[in-house]
RNA sequence: GCGGGAGUCGCCCAGCCUGGUCAAAGGCGUAGGGCUUAGGACCCUAUCUCUUAGGAGUUCGUGGGUUCAAAUCCCACCUCCCGCACCA
């Protein structure tokens, strides 16, 4: 049977906005408010957003069939510069961009002209994601729906943004970005070509002095400035002369550009060729030593200032050049000199002698100073010497220090003593603006930081953390290392959408600055939308006395104009909703947007209203890639919706991976999936609502195993391991069924379907968080009154779990299954089976065994010996065998079908086997069975098997 | 480098948290059978090795260890993937 996703869903989805079922206000149920971060609507979502929010969803279904009062909002982000940065680009007729809305996003062609207005593209993909959450059938309460430009969000963010620095947690200072020189504009990886991140290292500038000049070269290894003895030039190059501050400098050409935007002021004197500064000298800074400029073909004008200074002990291309100089024709008077040019070593590192530099050129057949496998040599060189080497007597106060750690200390030193200066270049070049112009660092001044670097704050949101409930638990280190490692963070820029700082009007609060406790605001936005308050009410005074119960109701209600009982009712919403229950996201937020949100809380609420629980998920895959533009395979979810269905989606999704992992989306899985549900659909239709009848053994058997899958569904959910739950509830739990179901046919019952609709009616329930819609449907094909979504979730009862049955439904499976593994040995075709049970003293041994066993005692001596000074047992001695078997018997199986084994001593196997045994055997094995125990009298044992028997274990012999 | 995750029977992937039901679920592939004019779809059976009695042997990246018992716990090593900032 096919079902009609589109029709069900729609029906059902009308049923709950009708009755307003997802709309939540404050009650005296408990409560659970669960968000899930907002998205950004600059595309459609596809079906890796429909991940979290999904998940979300089913958490919230969960809790709300659990009894909770849930609440469960969404907004919308519009704040950030890459909706700026695609409204620019249709500006610009970007040809690639505009195919995209139109072929890919399905946008049409007169919206796509409006796109030039950043908010158009907002509220486009608004509407278009909100529609695709309300056909996945996400119960979110739409009425405290809000965009991140409203002005009351606006009043909200400058409530937050000052509280903030009330407590001097914002602060101010200089910081490098990437920097195009064209727009005037810091650029990120959106706003380049290719989309790369403009990526940058610091190097230190070392000022050598050169007459009344500085020669600064630069380095990562401030530290070889005590191994340096002398200086590399490109003599083909033609550096420029410059004034930069107060100094006069000489570098290349591209050096002195770069140096415009590192905050230095730049005068232009003249030029000098490389070729002039060969043979002179220049002074160490510190050492105060004079050292020769050499001429080196390896040095790049682009690179660093285009001098390089040379430590032959240590850099192998240093050491590589000056052999190179030594074999070439010069003057005596300079050979001289160059001659007595020598490697001065300065770390000691294990595995190198006195000159590593020589020892790596040596052992890589380096040629010359141009051979490549000199990066090769440096890598090495430096590697080791950085993570293991240490610094040498001759590097005065800092020898014996390592490496790794000298280079910041020496650094430091150096500029305090004037002799350094900090250089900032990026490292993967060209990096170019989309606008076509070459990037370069900028170092921006009066930037505004929140200074996550706090040690207060971080240990207060470490106190939070270590509090709260982080799900999956192997991400919570991952919060603990981002903790430390946080620095200040820029918190405003100059571009895009957002409230602007309130102190500052030429700066915009940051998009990830903007979102870090809007969850609070989804109670504010209630009354907002229903005109219980608007924007220019919303002073200082209110929202301290609705977050932070400050002040008093009389004086706000002056302040504001609203009136007493509505701030009275706002308050109280909030106090009723807040702490956040749990907060979703995926795992690209961990180290921003999930630690920053965190770090806010902690930062402006009292703990009490610290947030409880932290979910977080991974992303998906299309076909076992990564879904990209380029490549094409991103699936619109609405798309897939109309095409699939929403349920076979949410399902797909949660089937295909647990939490953390990468879920894999394919095509295959829905269908497979849509076909399961096709036949739960079928198999609901035909069950009627009936109480069960009398109960025989199989009926308790799978009574129990329903109850054992309730338990684990619920406690798999409580851990958001939704794979597993659902596993369990379409699955695992199948296998069961069909067991049940061939016991049933083999006694040709036509009393079951009682117990079947029992069964049923309790997976609908637990399906219908994961699949909302068909469970609805399927609920009503039960015969159930009312929504399954409102519907009490199956509750665990330890009373209707059956020991024995499950036990004796163990043995049996295993009876037929040794049956069958004879068969298949022996290739006989059975005439004749017969089963003989253990007698009773070899099950009082069992269970002196087994009871010992539980005790931990396994050793067979020490068994052996307890049960033979025991009278009632002291026969074992006649058959050790028995006893060495059944030990290994009670070991290979689990400590729970051992505690139910010792729990029900009194099971008569014989005459369980004869009534239960018979009917399901000769449908199997298509003959008749006999079954004795050993101990009867008339026994028919021709080939004496009986004496084989076990407890659990019977005798089998075929014929 | 730092931090995190992963390596399972031809392939994909579950099991590991909580050791015993584990020669290890499920899917794909392969082989045989059913259905069909044929193909596809679907259904059944088999799929580490040996075995004419329910058994034994060797397997879960590699090497050790803990334990009566290890895919599962501990230690070391090897390989692969992801994140490392002003960007949502």
């Amino acid at each position: 049977m096919k079902i009609n996703w589109k029709e069900i869903e729609t029906k059902w989805r009308q049923k709950w906005n009708e009755n307003k079922d997802f709309e939540t206000n404050r009650n005296d149920r408990p409560k659970k408010f669960i968000t899930v971060a907002y998205p950004y609507p600059n595309s459609p979502q596809h079906i890796g957003h429909g991940r979290t929010y999904t998940l979300a969803d089913v958490h919230a279904r969960f809790y709300r069939m659990r009894g909770f009062n849930v609440l469960f909002p969404m907004g919308f982000h519009y704040t950030g510069t890459p909706i700026l940065g695609m409204a620019k680009r249709v500006e610009a007729n970007d040809k690639e961009l505009i195919s995209n809305l139109k072929n890919l996003y399905g946008v049409p062609e007169d919206i796509i002209k409006e796109f030039v207005e950043p908010v158009k593209i907002a509220n486009y993909f608004h509407q278009e994601i909100k529609a695709g959450m309300i056909e996945m059938g996400y119960s979110i309460d739409w009425r405290r729906e809000f965009t991140t430009i409203d002005p009351a969000y606006s009043k909200f963010i400058e409530w937050q943004i000052n509280t903030l620095r009330e407590k001097n947690l914002i602060i101010q200072g200089s910081h490098p970005v990437g920097w195009c020189p064209k727009d005037q504009n810091p650029v990120s990886q959106h706003d380049t070509l290719g989309d790369v991140e403009p990526d940058f290292t610091e190097y230190i500038l070392i000022k050598f002095k050169f007459e009344d000049h500085i020669i600064p070269t630069a380095t990562l290894r401030p530290e070889t400035i005590f191994g340096v003895v002398n200086l590399w030039i490109n003599p083909e190059i033609i550096y420029k002369k410059i004034t930069v501050d107060d100094q006069r400098w000489i570098v290349s050409k591209e050096c002195a550009y770069k140096l415009e935007f590192l905050d230095k002021k730049i005068t232009y004197d003249g030029e000098i060729k490389g070729s002039e500064l060969i043979g002179k000298t220049v002074t160490v800074p510190h050492r105060n030593e004079s050292i020769l400029m050499l001429p080196a073909s390896f040095v790049e004008s682009e690179t660093g200032t285009g001098v390089v200074m040379s430590v032959p002990a240590h850099a192998p291309f240093d050491y590589q050049a000056l052999i190179d100089f030594k074999k070439s024709k010069m003057e005596p008077e300079l050979f001289t000199k160059v001659n007595a040019i020598t490697p001065i070593s300065i770390i000691e590192t294990e595995g190198y002698g006195e000159n590593p530099a020589k020892e790596a050129v040596e052992r890589f057949g380096v040629i010359d100073q141009n051979d490549p496998k000199l990066e090769e040599a440096t890598k090495e060189v430096y590697g080791k010497e950085f993570y293991g080497g240490k610094l040498k007597l001759n590097t005065e106060q800092f020898s014996g220090i390592k490496v790794s750690y000298a280079k910041d200390t020496i650094k430091d030193w150096l500029i305090k003593n004037k002799h350094a200066d900090i250089l900032l270049e990026l490292t993967n070049t060209p990096v170019r603006c989309r606008c076509g112009a070459k990037c370069v660092v900028k170092i921006l001044n009066n930037q505004w930081f929140l200074n996550y670097g706090d040690s207060d704050w971080k240990e207060l949101a470490t106190k939070c953390f270590d509090s709260m409930n982080i799900l999956p638990q192997e991400i919570r280190s991952e919060f603990n290392y981002v903790i430390g490692w946080l620095r200040e963070r820029a918190c405003a820029r100059q571009h895009g959408l957002g409230t602007k700082l309130p102190w500052d009007k030429d700066w915009i609060v940051e998009s990830l600055s903007d979102s870090v406790i809007y969850m609070a605001y989804y109670i504010i936005s209630k009354f907002v939308n229903n005109k219980s308050i608007v924007s220019d009410n919303l002073s200082k005074e209110f929202f301290d006395y609705i977050f932070l119960d400050k002040g008093d109701s009389e004086k706000v209600s002056t302040i504001t104009k609203i009136s007493i009982d509505i701030i009275n009712e706002i308050k109280k919403e909030f106090q009723y909703f807040y702490p956040v229950d749990s907060r979703h996201s995926g795992r690209d937020l961990v180290p921003n947007h999930l630690t920053f949100f965190v770090l806010n809380h902690v930062a402006i609420f009292p703990q009490s209203n610290w947030p409880r629980e932290i979910v977080v998920n991974g992303s998906v895959l299309m076909n076992g890639s990564k879904m990209s533009k380029s490549m094409g395979n991103i699936i619109p979810l609405r798309k897939a919706i109309s095409d699939h269905g929403a349920d076979p989606i949410r399902l797909a999704i949660i089937i295909s991976a647990e939490l953390l992992q990468d879920a894999d989306f394919n095509m295959e899985s829905v269908s497979g999936i849509q076909n399961k549900i096709e036949m739960l659909f079928v198999e609901c239709s035909r069950l009627k609502a009936k109480i069960p009848e009398t109960f025989e053994a199989e009926d308790k058997w799978i009574k129990s195993k329903t109850q054992n899958m309730i338990l684990q569904v619920t406690l798999a959910v409580e851990k958001m391991r939704l794979r597993e739950a659902l596993h369990d509830i379409l699955f695992s739990f199948e296998s069961d069924l069909s067991w049940y179901m061939k016991r049933a046919n083999a006694k040709n019952r036509t009393n079951i379907s009682g117990i079947l609709y029992y069964i049923h009616s309790t997976r609908i329930a637990m399906l219908s968080p994961f699949a909302p819609h068909i469970a609805e449907e399927m609920w009503e094909k039960l015969g159930n009154l009312g929504m399954v979504s409102l519907s009490k979730w199956p509750e665990f009862s330890q009373s209707e779990v059956d020991a024995t049955a499950i036990q004796s439904e163990e043995y049996l499976k295993s009876t037929i299954e040794d049956i069958s593994k004879i068969l298949k040995v022996t290739k006989i075709i059975p005439q004749k089976i017969i089963v003989y049970t253990a007698d009773l003293f070899k099950s009082k041994v069992y269970h002196s065994i087994l009871e010992k066993v539980m005790t931990g005692q396994t050793n067979m001596g020490i068994i052996m010996k307890e049960l033979i000074s025991n009278p009632d047992t002291q026969e074992v001695k006649k058959i050790p065998d028995f006893v060495q078997k059944t030990i290994k018997d009670i070991l290979s199986e689990p400590t729970e079908i051992r505690r139910m084994k010792l729990e029900s001593k009194k099971f008569d196997e014989k005459s369980f086997l004869m009534n239960e045994l018979a009917e399901i055997a000769k449908k199997d094995f298509g003959v008749g069975i006999q079954v004795f125990s050993e101990s009867d009298s008339d026994i028919y044992d021709p080939k004496e098997k009986a004496r084989h028997a076990r407890p659990f274990k019977p005798a089998i012999l075929i014929e």
